[in-house]
DNA sequence: GCCGTTTTCGGCCCGACTGTTTTCAGTCG
């Protein structure tokens, strides 16, 4: 089995800890974790450029050693300095800096003088007294140590789509407050990622002092963490953490850039702006100390020399490069949506008749919609077999809906072999075919690209629904060789989908721009299990955009009639 | 460790908050 990106970027990333354990130079470690982030965010598998003896160093922040490493690593699935560094650094003290306010110097403080190398030993210092030598360890940063103790384990990041009530409470909240012009949620919220680790709200006013008041007065507030005079971190009683920025009209768009990130994007904006003898900051673009832009982002990217781009591409993955190019996507909206072929209804685990959610489509703005209700599997309890097919399509002919056309699909089972768990001639009758792997998840990596290419093969198959399988934060993405995968796609003119189910986003941003790249047409699915479902299809959007989609890239933008040119020419 | 329309060496984004630092280090966003 090949090493995947993910495993690259996991070596880099533990070499980071490792090195800051060391007193190892921090511009070292941060070139160690800029790569880390660069081979996540590949949507080419490096193994493959690896044998084919492509040169790396043409990846941002990957040189002569990091290639190196690289090769080295997909080549002997080992990497020396790993071990060794490994070997030199106690266990529990990469442990121990991942406590909020622990850092390489304290961490070193506490084994140096207090002998105290773990979680564990730290904890058992603070509950018997013991003064401890890092700065305040008696009291805030003290009691936020105990409060992290107590909490350990992986850290698990919200659901982009929890947070957002939270996010919109919050908003309301500060929009009340006096003097507080502008509330804006930035931070990776706003660049669409599926998860966000906290929210980070910037409020514009000329009146700091109240918001930041009326913020840790907030009542869902557990803890006010830190605040200052134009900022404020506390933690809610849901556990979420919130990070508040205020700032006044005239710097807005500078903070609203500063606070959407992401870091390396921040980092790769202001080096432009030195080259250019200007510095950027959280409070504006300054001339000497003339500000000379600041009021929106716009502005910012203007006077860079760049046109705006859209949060969901502030990734650094080349964004900045593509602006300045005039090269950037004009990336898909919701808008642009004119159907959903990924629809449940009471026929299997939905909750609306079939007329219920063409008449909630029609509302949610679309006009056609199709019906891909479950094939009956194994462990499925409601599911379609042949005989109800045929019923259910007698039905679909009998709803009538004014401005929505309803078209007959099915999500049939791809089953481990790849074959489908319908029989041919019933998938024959349909509009369409989603497949969908519903388990085999574990299987290796070569028979689950064997499966999938099968599946592609077979001569009905529409669209490869959920390619990957994950469900966040419970089942991680099966692994397979996806450009092999979209490269028959391609072939046999199947698509594959984004299903905008919150927790699955999939196929994920990154997989998205290899599908796009590789050609495959992709089908934005809300898998809308009720009437509410369409809703989904905004949210999960962000996912397309942050692959870099367009509108063409996109089918179900086309309208009913060229889609359905495109259905015949695919089977 | 990376990188160069001024550099192949010497820089590496810039600022807020906390704590005991009496003038700034450490950590974080
Ligand atoms: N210039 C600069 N900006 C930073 C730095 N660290 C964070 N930021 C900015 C960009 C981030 O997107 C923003 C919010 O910080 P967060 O730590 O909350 O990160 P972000 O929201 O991107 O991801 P998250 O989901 O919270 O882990 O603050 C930094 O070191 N330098
Ligand atoms: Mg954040
Ligand atoms: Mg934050
Ligand atoms: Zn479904």
């Amino acid at each position: 089995m090949p090493v995947h990106n993910a495993a690259i970027a996991d070596a880099f990333d533990e070499i980071a800890d490792l090195l800051e354990l060391t007193n190892a130079n921090p511009f070292r470690v941060r070139a160690y974790r800029r790569a880390a982030q660069t081979v996540r965010g590949q949507s080419r598998e490096l193994w493959e450029d690896v044998e084919a003896g492509r040169d790396l160093k043409r990846l941002p922040g990957i040189g002569e050693d990091l290639a190196g490493k690289i090769a080295e690593i997909v080549s002997t699935r080992r990497c020396a300095l790993l071990e060794e560094l490994r070997s030199r650094v106690a266990p529990g003290q990469v442990e121990l800096l991942r406590l909020p306010g622990l850092g390489p110097k304290r961490v070193r403080q506490l084994r140096l003088r207090h002998r105290v190398q773990t979680p564990a030993q730290l904890r058992a210092a603070l509950a018997a007294g013991r003064r401890i030598g890092v700065p305040g360890a008696a009291t805030a940063t003290g009691a936020r140590l105990v409060a992290a103790l107590e909490h350990r384990g992986v850290p698990v990041r919200m659901l982009r789509n929890d947070a957002a009530p939270i996010a919109t409470a919050l908003e309301r909240h500060l929009r009340a407050v006096p003097d507080v012009a502008t509330v804006v949620v930035a931070g990776s919220y706003r660049r669409g990622r599926e998860t966000v680790g906290d929210l980070d709200v910037l409020v514009s006013s000329e009146e700091p002092a109240a918001a930041i008041d009326a913020f840790c007065r907030y009542d869902e507030v557990r803890d006010v963490v830190a605040r200052g005079r134009t900022r404020a971190a506390v933690v809610l009683l849901n556990g979420l953490a919130v990070d508040l920025r205020v700032v006044p009209a005239a710097g807005f768009g500078a903070a609203l850039h500063y606070f959407t990130g992401n870091k390396a994007h921040n980092i790769r904006m202001r080096n432009l702006a030195r080259r250019a003898g200007l510095k950027l900051n959280e409070y504006g673009l300054f001339r000497g100390r003339r500000r000379v832009a600041g009021r929106t982002e716009e502005e910012v990217f203007a006077a860079v020399g760049l046109p705006w781009i859209a949060p969901e591409l502030r990734e650094d993955r080349g964004e900045i490069d593509a602006a300045r190019a005039g090269r950037l996507p004009a990336l898909v909206r919701r808008e642009d949506l004119r159907g959903d072929l990924h629809v449940h209804t009471e026929w299997s685990d939905g909750s609306a008749s079939i007329e219920a959610m063409a008449r909630a489509a029609r509302a949610a703005g679309l006009s056609y919609i199709g019906i891909a209700d479950h094939s009956r599997y194994l462990g499925a309890t409601h599911g379609l077999d042949a005989d109800a097919l045929r019923r259910q399509s007698r039905a679909i002919d009998a709803v009538s809906v004014r401005g929505i056309t309803v078209l007959k699909g099915i999500e049939v089972d791809i089953l481990e072999d790849g074959s489908l768990a319908l029989a041919d001639e019933v998938l024959a009758g349909l509009d369409y075919v989603i497949g969908a792997a519903h388990g085999g998840f574990g299987l290796d990596e070569q028979r689950q690209t064997r499966r999938l290419l099968r599946a592609l093969d077979h001569p009905h198959l529409t669209i490869l629904a959920h390619p990957r399988g994950r469900l966040i934060n419970e089942r991680p993405p099966m692994t397979f060789d996806l450009a092999a995968v979209l490269a028959r796609a391609r072939e046999r003119r199947t698509w594959v989908e984004l299903n905008c189910q919150p927790s699955r986003l999939d196929l994920p941003d990154v997989d998205l721009a290899l599908a796009r790249a590789s050609g495959v047409p992709v089908a934005v699915g809300s898998d809308a299990h009720g009437v509410g479902g369409f809703a989904l299809l905004e949210p999960g959007l962000l996912q397309a955009r942050r692959g870099g989609l367009e509108a063409r890239d996109v089918v179900n933008t086309l309208p009913l009639g060229r889609l359905r040119a495109a259905l015949a020419r695919g089977r």
